[in-house]
DNA sequence: CACTTGCTTAACGCAGTGCTAAGGCTCGGT
DNA sequence: ACCGAGCCTTAGCACTGCGTTAAGCAAGTG
C-alpha cells in the first residue's frame, strides 16, 4: 500500500464509534468520525475520505436521505451499517447508491474486509502492479514470481522478501528493516533468520553470494536487488 | 434493441393484470401474461420474452421458487413485484437472481422505468456476464457452473465460493476475505469451514490439493483460481 | 593473522492445511 | 405438523513443509 485508507465514520452511538475507531486504526486505517448526519455531510466534504461508513439509524436525519445527499455531491464509496431487523432500509440504501452494507453487530474483521473489497473495486484496478527488476517479475496479486520466464517456487517468506526488495530496485535495505517490514516483528529478533532466507532465495534465483546476478550484499549495510545484465 | 420490448407478466390478480397490460401497451411494450406459476413458466419458455415481471404472491407456488426454476432454464431478466410488507422475500428474490424489484402499489411510470433500466443493463455485456476461467464457466445469473462443458452440481455455498474466486482469476484471496464476502456473516466464523468447502469444491472439480489444476492453495495466504493448462 | 561479518547446511518444532465423520439445521414434500 | 434429504458447521487427526535456531565455514577487514 502506498497510503493508508482514510475512513470516515458517521455513527451516533458513542460506544460503537470509539470501538470502531480503535479497531480500524489498529488495522491500518486513518479514521475520522461524525456523530450525526449534518456534521457527517460537512466532514465528508471537508475531509475527502476514501470511503464512508454510514450508520442508517441516525437521530437527526434518515440515513438513506443522507446517502442520497452524499451521492449527489461526491463519488466517495459508502458502506451502510444497519441493525438486523431493518431489511427494507438496506434495500433502499443499495438502491440509493450504497456500495455495500454490513449488519450489526459485526466484527472489525468483517468491516475491514468490506472496506478493502469496496476500495479494491472502486479504486483503480491496478493497485498491486506487477513488479519487474531485470529478468525477475513479481506479481503480489497472484503471488507469482518468475525469473527469465521460469516460475519460482517460493515459500511465503521468501516471496514477501523478494517482493519487498523488488519494490525498491537498486536500493540497499538493511536486515533490520527487512525484519521489521517483512517479518513484522515488534522488536527485531536475530538477523540470522534473514540471512538464511536470503540464502534460500539466492539458491532459487540460481545465483550465489560470491557470484551474484541480482541479489547483492553490501557489507555492513544490507542487501539490494538490481537488474543485473543479460 | 430496435424492436418493442416483449414483456411477460405473471400475476394472479385480474385487476392488476389488466391494468398493467393496458398501461404497458400504451407505453410501447408488447405484453403477454399468465395468471399462475405453472402457466407462467410454460409461457415464458414458449414466448421468449425480453423480460419477465413476476408477482411473488402467487397462489399455486412460492414466487421465489418459480424464480429459481426460471433461472435454471433461461437467462431472461426478471423483475419481481411484491407487497410492501414482504421485505424478506425481496431479499430472497434478489438473492435468487432477480434483476430488480418493485413494491406494490406502483405506478406504470415506475415499472416502465425499471423495465427499461433492466433491459439497458442486461443488454450491456459487461455486467453479470458469465465468467470463464480456463475450462471452468460460471454464470451467476442462472447459477450454473460447468467444467469442460459438464455441469457442476454445487451447493449454494460452493457456487458462491466458486463464483467469487472466478470473478478474480489468478488473484490470491484469503480465507478471511472469503468468510466476509462469501459467507457474509456479521460475526467472524472459523476458517476451517472455508477449508471444508474448498475441499468439496475440489472434489467436484475433479482435482486434489496435491495435484491441483485450477484451485490452488497459497500457503499462509489463501487460495486462487487459475486457468490451469489443458 | 586475528577478528568481524556474512553464507550455508542441517535439524527440530509447529503452524497451516486437507479431509473425514458426526451432529444440527433448514427446507421441501407428504 | 411431521419426516427425510441435503447442506452447513464443528471437531478431530494426519500430514506437509515452513521458519527458526544452532553451528560451522567462507569471505572480507584492519
Amino acid at each position: 500500500m502506498s497510503h493508508m485508507p482514510r475512513v470516515h465514520l458517521i455513527e451516533d452511538d458513542l460506544g460503537i464509534r470509539s470501538a470502531l475507531i480503535r479497531a480500524l486504526t489498529e488495522l491500518g486505517h486513518v479514521v475520522t468520525s461524525s456523530p450525526d448526519a449534518m456534521t457527517g455531510l460537512q466532514d465528508t466534504l471537508g475531509g475527502d475520505p476514501n470511503i464512508v461508513i454510514l450508520d442508517l439509524g441516525l437521530p437527526d436525519l434518515d440515513g438513506v436521505e443522507l446517502l442520497r445527499m452524499l451521492r449527489a455531491v461526491t463519488p466517495v464509496p459508502v458502506i451502510v451499517a444497519t441493525a438486523r431487523d431493518e431489511d427494507s432500509s438496506v434495500v433502499r440504501a443499495l438502491d440509493a447508491g450504497a456500495d455495500d452494507y454490513v449488519i450489526k453487530p459485526f466484527t472489525s474483521a468483517t468491516i475491514d474486509a468490506r472496506i478493502r473489497a469496496v476500495l479494491r473495486r472502486s479504486a483503480s484496478p491496478e493497485t498491486n502492479v506487477a513488479l519487474q527488476v531485470g529478468s525477475i517479475a513479481v506479481d503480489p496479486r497472484s503471488r507469482v514470481a518468475t525469473i527469465d520466464g521460469r516460475l519460482l517456487e517460493l515459500s511465503p517468506r521468501e516471496f514477501d522478501l523478494l517482493a519487498y526488495l523488488a519494490a525498491r530496485p537498486g536500493e540497499v535495505v538493511s536486515k533490520r528493516e527487512l525484519l521489521a517490514e517483512v517479518w513484522r516483528l515488534p522488536y527485531g529478533g536475530a538477523d540470522k533468520t534473514v540471512d538464511v532466507h536470503l540464502s534460500w532465495l539466492r539458491k532459487k534465483l540460481g545465483e550465489s553470494a560470491t557470484d551474484p546476478r541480482h541479489l547483492i550484499t553490501v557489507r555492513g549495510v544490507g542487501v539490494k536487488l538490481v537488474e543485473g545484465q543479460e
